[in-house]
DNA sequence: CATGAATGAGATTTCATTCAT
DNA sequence: CATGAATGAAATCTCATTCAT
């Protein structure tokens, strides 16, 4: 698997990820210590520097790369969706399923994410985030030119009050003491929103 | 020093909120410095601990006091509106008024209630936002019994839908670089919403 | 020790400053840490940073404070002294004096301000020791216009051979084990240098 | 790799005293780490263990090598010269065009020599230095004895006087900013030296 | 009540050194 | 011999909190 290039242990970098994205969702963001997180992921202390420049580095690794992965699987799976509902209807799933997938993750994509896109301005998964709301968006608006939906609505707010429907359905998920499935609740949003916007 | 006047003490206390709201706003709660607050409140620093008995605290009387007038505040104005629909709008314009009142105060609770929700355990912001999605949830059944509202629909879920999308409406406001008027968010919400929901 | 009793030090900027003059000339200033120099102080570790705002800033206090009042000293001293040998013997005496007046502060000078004087790129003591260089250049050149010194000496030259001489009492004087008075080398050096340069 | 030819260990161990004096030279010592030391020298980090036991026997086996190479340069330079004032022109003139041969050289040894020399007691290049005055002083001495030089000057300090002025030569040659060469510097001491302890 | 100098525990980060390959 | 990933001890600096005045 090293086809001559020496990838030095991507396991450490992941066991890294996957630690930090724990102690994180357990303590936060500020009352994590990187030594927790070393120690989590079985490594000493320095060898988190190895890999990482910065704790601030870490979290913004975890973004990143959670973004790209459900930017790819996004782009893949609506590749064969046409109708702009079954494609809202899609992203809502997708949203959903992978919130649900990863409760740590969930954690800190709910809770720190929203103090970094204040804080960290030029952060790429604030641009993510805004290709996501762009996505729904234009989505929409293909629905509106398709006549599906009512044409006098204002794309850009509609496409924000779904996002913040299903952000909210996964900030109540991970905040319930209840353990339920997420990714179903898509439908039920998604019912509600379709009846709202449909012409 | 005071000119002979008695500054009475609810001026301090009141003035070390404003400036850690203020504070917290531009920095994020971990990112400030007690020092900050207290000089941005014109008072030295141990007198912060005469009214607070931690920085958390500092934080948590922030939540709680806007709590407080919030639902104070709505009571008295939802008093006299009988019809659910009616209601459910006053309830949209009444947190979008608020938070569009102090953009500061909008930032720290858009920002760091969420964290604190996470990890503090039971205090009583928590509570007021349980309160809160009650409130919604009640109004809308009732909207239900009296036939205005589909009465397939989970008022719980719906509930969050509508807190979701208003909560997303806030956010959206406080990263967004241009100025503009919350409040009257809330009718476009309102009427994607009530379309959504409506028997 | 206390007696339970809190005895404030009289002035804190003015112990830790001695302090890292003796640590820094034990240990030498990289070997140092700022925690030894807190507990020689008498001050927590903390305290250290309300009066300097980094270990290094410490260093060049040390510097800056001990060359300022060479300066006055020697300006005041040389006052009164005209004839440009007198002037001479007078630096000599002042440099060695001082130097041989504080072993700790001696060493600091000798052993740690070369290698700042390389790396830290125009700071006041580097200022004053070219200051102190020139001193030394007028007076030569001044003792030259006189008739007291050869003409056809570089005065800079000159400068540096005498400073080099004393510079080099001062070293063997901190290396050496045996204890013995710096100041009176100033005129066993003087009588070679005038012999050396004299008319 | 090594296309077939062994490469001799001397090599690699000179790459690395090669490397560590220019980066010594760079930033200093302490702000040196193997790590650029490795790299410089164009070996892994673990190689420069292969060769010194720490980073501290680097410096002194630059020391150790270059007094060496001086001592032995020395010697047989002044195999031949007989008369004092020749020998210790000679001894200037060496001294200066070692300096001035080898900048980085230079560097590390008018800055951190002396550091070392504070803080580690029985290091050889300590004992190369004193030599080296031991030197400087004999030949003063027998100059005294046949009458060429004052017989009330006291050999050992003027010994110092003439090694403090060709240090300070050196000092001010690295610190510098001119480039200028340093070797003729030795004439122009030598003869002030001369003139002040002729008989 | 108010002050602000002082405290000191604690966290991030660095880097000389080791050792399995 | 050579490598360089991994180690973990150690040090600077921060800042919430206290308390003598």
């Amino acid at each position: 698997m090293n086809n001559g290039v020496r990838v030095p242990v991507a396991d450490k970098r992941e066991a890294i990820l996957r630690a930090a994205t724990h102690v994180f969702a357990r303590n936060g963001y500020f009352n994590s210590k990187v030594a927790d997180i070393a120690r989590e992921a079985g490594v000493a202390d320095g060898t988190v520097y190895l890999y990482f420049k910065s704790k601030e580095e870490i979290l913004h690794s975890i973004f990143d790369r959670s973004m790209d992965e459900a930017i790819a699987e996004g782009r893949k799976q609506l590749e064969s969706v046409v109708d702009p509902r079954e494609r809202l209807r899609k992203i809502a799933h997708l949203h959903l399923e992978r919130m649900g997938a990863d409760r740590d993750l969930a954690v800190v994509f709910q809770v720190e994410l929203r103090g970094s896109m204040k804080f960290m301005e030029e952060f790429s998964a604030a641009r993510g985030f805004a290709e996501y709301l762009s996505l729904i968006r234009e989505t929409f608006a293909e629905g509106q030119r398709a006549g599906l939906f009512r044409k006098n609505l204002n794309a850009k707010l509609v496409s924000k009050i779904l996002f913040g429907a299903l952000d909210e359905m996964a900030t109540n998920w991970i905040l319930s003491k209840r353990r339920y499935r997420l990714a179903p609740m898509a439908d039920e949003v998604m019912d509600i929103f379709l009846s709202g916007v449909s012409a």
